[in-house]
DNA sequence: CATCCCCGTAAGTCATGGCTTACCGTTAGC
DNA sequence: GCTAACGGTAAGCCATGACTTACGGGGATG
């Protein structure tokens, strides 16, 4: 159920790329933003979604707020696209199977 | 480069939808778009993007085309996810250690 | 050849969501 | 207390893209 909202959440570039820029480690909103094409409360839009979502989470030093990755977030599409590797082509086969037997039988 | 393709063709609810009822084996349009509460000419559509990301292949049996799941369309998301656990980590974990020594320096 | 399904494509509508500017609360420094 | 930096939130604009209906082409079947 949630591995839809992270592909949502990860679909927009922007936002992906102020997730990647907190692969490097822990930065506050102005480092984040400095250098970005967008506004500063775009990425702080953008920060918000991606908390909500757990990918990120947030802790106050001073004034400032320093956001980090949250590995964990990424775990059920991450498990989601595992469940395609086996399944899906035994799937397959099968399915190619039953057909195939199903056109000789009519012939 | 490519993972963002799919990032972005995976998070449409309808589309995914497309792509995991292909998941159980391939199918013919007219049985995909069976009991979905958009039009078929919609889950075209939504073929031919998954088809352009390189998520669905097709092959014609007569008047009918047939889709099915192209799993290494998947490989370069799974990677970039999987690129995540581990190095995202020991980049938390050095920059931790450097503002921690930062501040002690600091005082 | 006539007809009926299959399905892809075109054109047009409408909602979603990403961006900007403007504003406000909060913390630190003088 | 004043001022300045940091950053979250509101309101409004606008583009993107997901739908719809309408159509047309191609393969099967009588």
């Amino acid at each position: 159920m949630a591995y839809a909202t992270t592909l949502t959440v990860l679909a927009d570039p922007t936002r992906r790329e102020v997730f990647e820029r907190l692969r490097a480690g822990p930065r506050a909103v102005n480092a984040i933003a400095q250098g970005m094409p967008v506004s500063r409360p775009a990425v702080s839009q953008h920060l918000k979604v991606l908390k909500d979502a757990g990918l990120v989470e947030e802790r106050s030093e001073g004034v400032r707020r320093i956001y980090s990755v949250r590995r964990e977030g990424l775990a059920e599409l991450r498990d989601w696209l595992e469940s395609f590797w086996g399944e899906a082509l035994d799937a397959f086969k099968l399915e190619a199977e039953r057909s195939y037997r199903t056109k000789q039988r009519s012939k």
